[in-house]
RNA sequence: GGAGGCAUGGCAGAGCGGUUGAAUGCACUGGUCUUGAAAACCAGCAAGGGUGCAAGCCCUUCAGAGGUUCGAAUCCUCUUGCCUCCGCCA
């Protein structure tokens, strides 16, 4: 959620900033209720201070037993003006709030401008570090031949998009998570968690899903309950409407979820094996942080993320987001894509991104620094990393003639194996 | 799922329907004292909005939403959360 006094007193500059997310953003109808409400607001207070005043000078004859029959009949007339100027404030403010929560974030002024991922940035890539001299498989006919995957029975019981892990290849995505895991806490000075993957719509709404992509996420009517579609929406929550003490900041957190996205929309693309699937497990890492320390918080989260994949051992390179390519709630944003050698494509695994005080706003997270002024800390938030494209990339780079996949190092105390045939 | 109890500032804990944004204690911050620290004493210490150069002044907020009343932390209703008991259950 962006300020209201900042949109207020620098609307051009704010304009222009989003016109490099989307260019069909309008300001007026929040500039409108703004006005309209701020001079309803003083004309609400002078009545206010009025009534408060004439209440006292009850209170006070009362007590000495005298009659306050004339003030009576002011207060009388006050009241009920009183309470037609808050409804009508009431209504106001709800409408101000409900069109600011529709306003996405303002792109960092380091972001390069673009449209969509065409102009994003390619910061840095490491590729074909091996060399195949057979004819490669995809990670579906390497998952079939070493009975590890079954996306048949898996969409007999759940639908398609729902992957099923089996025998070595459960051990596998178990052995990723857990190493992913350990590897964050042992190497950062991250806590971990464990939370619900049932959220409340208003959990939703901090981290800026709700209200606008309501459609991407399951949802449970009977409890109006809203499955996460990452860690990072009960992560950021943890804070929710707290005010943080400077010396407890940074706070960095770890939580390993399932992740349930319903991919509305984007059916026909990448609709094969694990590139694309409707639950997947994800380690998040989350960031709370002072506003002057957000940037170079960014950059080494993009790092620890990226330590897994070289670890892993498989080739990657890093993103830079222009503009137009940012998320909803993003003001910067790098993305991590591993590559497929079975699919020749680079797949996203990873997403870091700052939210500056996007998040914080709407979920009310703030800290007061060493001078005792509140303001609201800066989130961020990266994967890592996402399993299932892992695991695609993993097989497929690491597969030998015969079918078998060897085991990177890093997994192999998770595995007690060293490949997988 | 049934029955009851509770919900006040960072924490603990007062609070008759009317000068209560809220006593008191702890914690915290500043000061006095001390070589330093502790103790003691003094002072300050909620958030949001408005206005002002500022000091300040005004408004709102006692889980949330409604209601009663000229006036609600205080009375009523609903919702949510926590605790206790019963049922069910991995």
């Amino acid at each position: 959620m962006l300020d209201i006094k900042k949109i207020r007193n620098n609307t051009d500059d704010v304009l222009k900033a989003l016109s490099k997310k989307d260019n069909d953003i309008s300001l007026n109808d929040i500039l409108d209720l703004d006005s309209k409400l701020k001079s309803l607001t003083t004309k609400l207070n002078e009545l206010q201070a009025e009534q408060n005043s004439k209440s006292k000078e009850v209170g006070q004859l009362k007590s000495k037993g005298e009659s306050s029959d004339d003030i009576f009949k002011d207060l009388k007339v006050l009241s009920e003006k009183i309470k037609a100027f808050e409804k009508e404030q009431k209504e106001l403010s709800s409408a101000l709030k409900k069109a600011l929560l529709e306003i996405p974030n303002i792109p960092h002024s380091s972001c390069p401008e673009g449209v969509n991922e065409k102009d994003n940035i390619v910061v840095s890539e490491n590729k074909n570090t091996r060399d195949f001299n057979f004819p490669l498989k995809d990670h579906i006919e390497l998952g079939e031949k070493l009975d590890i995957l079954d996306f048949e029975v898996a969409a007999k019981m759940s639908g398609s998009g729902f992957p099923l892990y089996k025998g070595n290849g459960a051990l596998l995505e178990r052995a990723l998570i857990n190493f992913m895991t350990d590897y964050h806490l042992k190497n950062f000075d991250y806590t971990e968690f464990f939370t619900p993957f049932l959220v409340k719509p208003e959990s939703a709404l901090t981290t800026g899903q709700l209200p606008k992509f309501s459609e991407d996420m399951y949802h449970i009517e009977k409890d109006d309950l809203y499955l996460i579609p990452t860690a990072e929406v009960s992560l950021t929550n943890i804070h929710k409407d707290d005010i943080l003490s400077s010396n407890e900041l940074p706070k960095y957190y770890l939580g390993y979820s399932a992740c349930f996205r319903r991919e509305a929309g984007s059916y026909g693309k990448d609709t094969r094996g694990l590139l694309r699937v409707h639950q997947f497990n994800k380690v998040e890492l989350v960031k709370f942080v002072e506003p002057t320390k957000s940037y170079e918080e960014l950059d080494s989260l993009v790092n620890q993320a990226s330590n897994i994949l070289d670890l892993l051992e498989l080739d990657y390179r890093v993103i830079e987001l222009c503009s137009g390519d940012l998320s909803f709630a993003a003001a910067k944003c790098f993305d991590l894509e591993v590559w497929s050698p079975g699919e020749e494509k680079w797949l996203e695994v990873s997403s870091c991104s700052n939210f500056e005080d996007f998040q914080s706003r709407r979920g009310n997270i703030r800290f007061k620094n060493s001078n005792g002024e509140i303001d609201f800390v800066h989130t961020l938030n990266g994967s890592g990393l996402a399993t299932p494209r892992i695991f695609a990339a993993l097989l497929e780079t690491h597969q030998n003639e015969d079918g078998s996949v060897r085991i990177p190092q890093c997994l192999q105390p998770f595995m007690g194996i060293s490949e997988i045939k």
